[in-house]
DNA sequence: CGAATAGTGTCTCTCAGACATTATATG
DNA sequence: CATATAATGTCTGAGAGACACTATTCG
């Protein structure tokens, strides 16, 4: 739309279009937890109407008049869930004219994550079908795996442009797992938890394998010798084998 | 606001009253570019009404129903530099209920890199007051100098939320100058700098000195070893000196 | 030649990757 | 004692930081 290339009737014509037709904002959610294999997960739900109807779709929900895009994120996230007090980021905004057919909504989107263990969508107060996909992350790509309903979902199977929400919140995953803390928000406890179990989340976010020795001295230098992580007495006995110990994140 | 407490006409009430009163979107354009001491500047505008009457702010303006949030930030680039083609990049979403007082609006921040040399605000549209800012960052704060108004902005004299926006801007550059390629996008020509020249740009946008030999070191395994930068034949002449070298980058 | 800027060489220290080795529990 | 997992030790090479040094131009 060219302002210049108009006459001043159709100028006006156009403000009063748009004067009564301001965008929707809506917040969605991408919701990452672990599950008992370790393995990342994402929570999708069911679409049950047009457009996109039958297609999996991120969860989200209208910024009320008299709430933050934090307060929108958090209220979706609990009506989904049921969950309080999970780390929240945002992560990025979607705006483009056509993303959803029946009007235009800019999505602001944002990342949760869950404590492994935590994670229980029927808890949700709609009654959708909700369901968490395994993530399976190739480089460039990524399937989304419910292995109970023995379903796969490529990248096209999901709704509007949720695709590209998935792809810019595993690329926040993967950037930011190494220079910053996130991992730790996905530990079924932050006050007891071992050192291999949070190498599995790194494993998990970042899609590559990392050295066990390795790992731990870099996991010392991290956290222990500033202080972050003490060592605790107790140690685990799941296996019959070396217990190993547990470590508790301070403050 | 707590849904459950709600008695049903309370509810009813509530959703009536934001049927129609849905926010308003803008984006908010935070553009960057060199200044001939080769200094990082920030373009701000002076407010004429109120709210914030007299202070300095973000340009920006409201995103139509018809253009993306990618073309709403071009347009107002455009707008009030003139400049098409720049490298733009999505920063932060600022959505708090009351950071307008006038309306509940939800500003999308972009970055905008202009090529040391192009910017010129007064090519705007707008009959606007508009001033380039030296900026100037300590750890955990910054400052705004324009030194031919004899101006000195501190975090508070700034209109609306657009100090978090600044910080949020400056933390993006300092983060991606190390790990991406945006420092090439402030070069005067890109198809003729000198390295000397690009370490400027690196220093300005960290606020950190770097070693000559070591930049150097850097920018050949960075940029030449891989083929995306090429040396020329031509060298400069500015100087009574020694002449540097030009490079151009490939593609 | 001296001054000023462009550009190089090299030493050290840190750290990541690879991989071998030791430690400790149970059956 | 065999086995499985927990945890440590060590070698190497890449790269960042510090700093001394050489190179090239002009007046």
């Amino acid at each position: 739309m060219n302002y210049e290339e108009m006459t001043e009737e159709e100028y006006l014509e156009h403000c009063k279009a748009i004067a009564f037709a301001r965008p929707c904002v809506t917040v969605d959610m991408l919701i990452f937890s672990m599950n008992k294999e370790q393995q990342l997960e994402l929570l999708l739900i069911k679409r049950g109407g047009h457009p996109f109807k039958g297609k999996w779709a991120i969860p989200g929900g209208f910024v009320e008049i008299d709430e933050s895009l934090e307060e929108a994120a958090a209220r979706e996230l609990k009506e989904e869930t049921n969950l309080e007090g999970i780390y929240l980021e945002q992560l990025y905004t979607f705006g483009d004219v056509d993303r959803d057919k029946r009007a235009r909504v800019i999505s602001v989107a944002y990342l949760a994550l869950v404590p492994a263990g935590n994670l229980d969508f029927s808890a949700g107060d709609d009654a959708v079908d909700a369901c968490s996909f395994v993530v399976r992350q190739e480089k460039g790509s990524f399937t989304l795996c419910a292995k109970d309903r023995n379903l796969v979902l490529t990248e096209d199977d999901l709704a509007f442009d949720h695709k590209d929400m998935i792809f810019k919140g595993l690329e926040r995953l993967n950037g930011k797992v190494t220079y910053s803390d996130i991992a730790l928000e996905l530990l079924r406890d932050k006050e007891k938890f071992t050192i291999y179990e949070l190498q599995t989340i790194y494993e998990a976010l970042t899609g590559e394998d990392f050295d066990v020795a390795n790992f731990r001295r870099s996991f010392k230098k991290k956290f222990i010798d500033i202080g972050r992580v003490e060592k605790l007495e107790e140690k685990s006995v799941d296996f019959s084998r070396k217990p190993s110990s547990y470590y508790r994140l301070i403050k």
